[in-house]
DNA sequence: ATTAAGATTGCAACCGGTTGCAAAAATTGT
DNA sequence: ACAATTTTTGCAACCGGTTGCAATCTTAAT
């Protein structure tokens, strides 16, 4: 077993409260008195235990971490984001994988088992109703990437995804498309919904303009790429804006196997800018999420709630960017 | 704050060490007072302190994830192994993202105040040194996509490196190609030199090959591609091995960047086998590491390394397969 | 030198559980 | 019905820390 206060304490010649104090900051020792607890902790290589300390202090610095984007290249910058940020704010992330199998029930018990000091639920596709049960468990939450709400239940980071949408449409109106396509995440996933109606909005107030509406199945290569292979089929539009940068790949894929090209025949516009976007051979034109800025005021904002628990539940919205690069026509 | 075990005590009737008992396998609790408890923890809506309860039982059911592989697509595929698994094992992974910044000392001090249960290091670019600072520290480590030996210091899960060379180079021999590259990984990377030196080993059986080395700085899509275009420069090889699917991706776009194509120009051979690989526009012919089988069983390892402590450091080692896709020309 | 104020210290109770032990209760056998 | 077992139960100590409080020690001021 490891080295404990007491044997610190022993060695040092002082009460098991003078060694706590010297770990505590704030707390009142002399010099003297640390001088020689340190000096003893060092010869037994003593390390307070966290989670001893935890019990009295009801801190534990442990930050749950929940997603179910384990396939999205985007999230493993979001994690290592993440991972970083927590770490640099003395924070731990207790990672949660929310699978299908593994009912949201069973990890908000298990992430009060462990009394983890605050929750963020890393999804775009999880439903606010999730993040919710946190909040009334009392837990701080926030969601990050996920809905906006103009008076959210819950904490919010993201972008607007209305916006996104409007975004999205104004550019390929600017390069000329007269025919164009939303080719969407799951006809379920709230952020395709907001895209869509911004999306809908812009091309609505335009004369003269074609549009063509599909969901794939998941924001994923096959789900894509199957899309636009059916698009392929049917009388394709000039553009389309696809769900996400993974989506716009397998749709890319589909182009090339039709013996077709981007920008030449069909333009893709994706969303999120993962890295691999910038891949020459990629070099998908897309709309960045600030993922840096989102994850980082995520960890901000959840310190903030735990500081305050009564804070009130705050949206905050990050706008996004158009990445020109090759798949889209130039202006 | 959240309920405790003297409330549901009082509600119940029934001491502390019953309500204790209940929720502790194996301990005798007549039927009757299970059921008071049961009842008395729903209506306050009761769930355990698993940190307060590591306190007396030395187990915490914490493991430490370190990795520091934040930017190679196959880790967000092993994390989400590592997750499911560990969770359904009733274990809970804290995660540690070893950036060059944060030093290794201070990870391992942090996991000793969170009394992990056990450690996995997954990296293969990490030391063996790393991981065996956890051992020495008494804490159970296995180090997955570690580096195999044969009297190893700690547990290690992974891939035999050096016949992944061998299975590259009589790979590319069967195929004809007659002026073969390695394309390694970073210098330094044990996994890059043990497949190199299984690499040139099969290569030196064999009269009238030529062969060229180079490294590129890192497992990466950029250092894969710079790597590439320098080789294009100078006289390539007919056909490369790489050092893993994300370079090889750099160094396809590489070529397809000088205008040539693979594989009627140049072959390239990956390693790994990510998800990515057999993407239609990718199509990558590589060497698949089975990484589910390494996950599951270095997650079994830990559970047997920390019910038996004494348990002698384990080398297990799994077999590759080359995955036959579109990047080498045919047999 | 004396006193008041401030800083430091140790005691003991507590955080939310677990567990060895002996007493009490239930079960078994005759 | 009674003794011998076996099960169940509560007490109290403990896990590794923190913290309010009163006692002691310093320091500064008169």
């Amino acid at each position: 077993m490891a080295i404990t206060l007491k044997e610190v304490a022993e060695r040092a010649g002082v009460s098991r409260s003078a060694v706590s104090r010297t770990y505590t900051d704030g707390a009142s020792v002399s010099p003297k008195t640390r001088k020689k607890v340190e000096k003893a902790a060092k010869e037994l290589g003593y390390s307070p235990n966290a989670l001893a300390s935890s019990l009295t202090t009801g801190r534990t610095k442990l930050i749950g971490l929940i997603s179910n984007n384990f396939h999205n290249p985007l999230f493993l910058e979001v994690f290592d984001l993440f991972t970083r940020r927590l770490q640099e704010k003395g924070l731990r992330p207790l990672l949660v994988n929310l699978t299908d199998e593994t009912d949201p029930e069973n990890s908000l018990r298990m992430l009060k088992q462990y009394s983890v000091d605050g929750v963020i639920v890393a999804s775009s596709t999880l439903l606010p109703e999730f993040a919710k049960a946190f909040h009334d468990a009392k837990i701080p939450v926030v969601h990050s990437f996920g809905r906006f709400a103009s008076a959210p239940d819950v904490h919010v980071v993201g972008v607007d995804n209305v916006e996104c949408g409007r975004m999205a449409a104004r550019t390929l109106l600017a390069r000329g498309y007269k025919h164009i396509g939303f080719l969407g995440g799951p006809k379920g996933a709230t952020s395709t919904i907001d895209r869509r109606a911004g999306f809908m909005e812009v091309i609505g107030q335009v004369k003269g303009i074609k549009v063509k509406v599909s969901n794939a199945a998941a924001y994923s290569f096959e789900a894509g790429r199957a899309a636009m292979l059916k698009e392929l089929k049917a009388s394709p539009a000039e553009a389309y804006f696809c769900g996400d940068d993974v989506m716009s790949i397998g749709a890319l894929s589909a182009i090339e196997s039709a013996g077709l090209a981007a920008p030449e025949d069909i333009g893709i516009i994706g969303l999120n800018d993962m890295e691999m976007a910038k891949w020459e051979n990629i070099n998908l034109t897309t709309i960045r999420q600030p993922i840096k800025q989102i994850v980082d005021s995520s960890v901000e904002l959840v310190i903030a709630a735990l500081e305050d628990r009564n804070r009130h539940p705050e949206a905050r919205l990050f706008s996004c960017q158009v990445m020109e690069r090759g798949t889209l026509r130039p202006l």
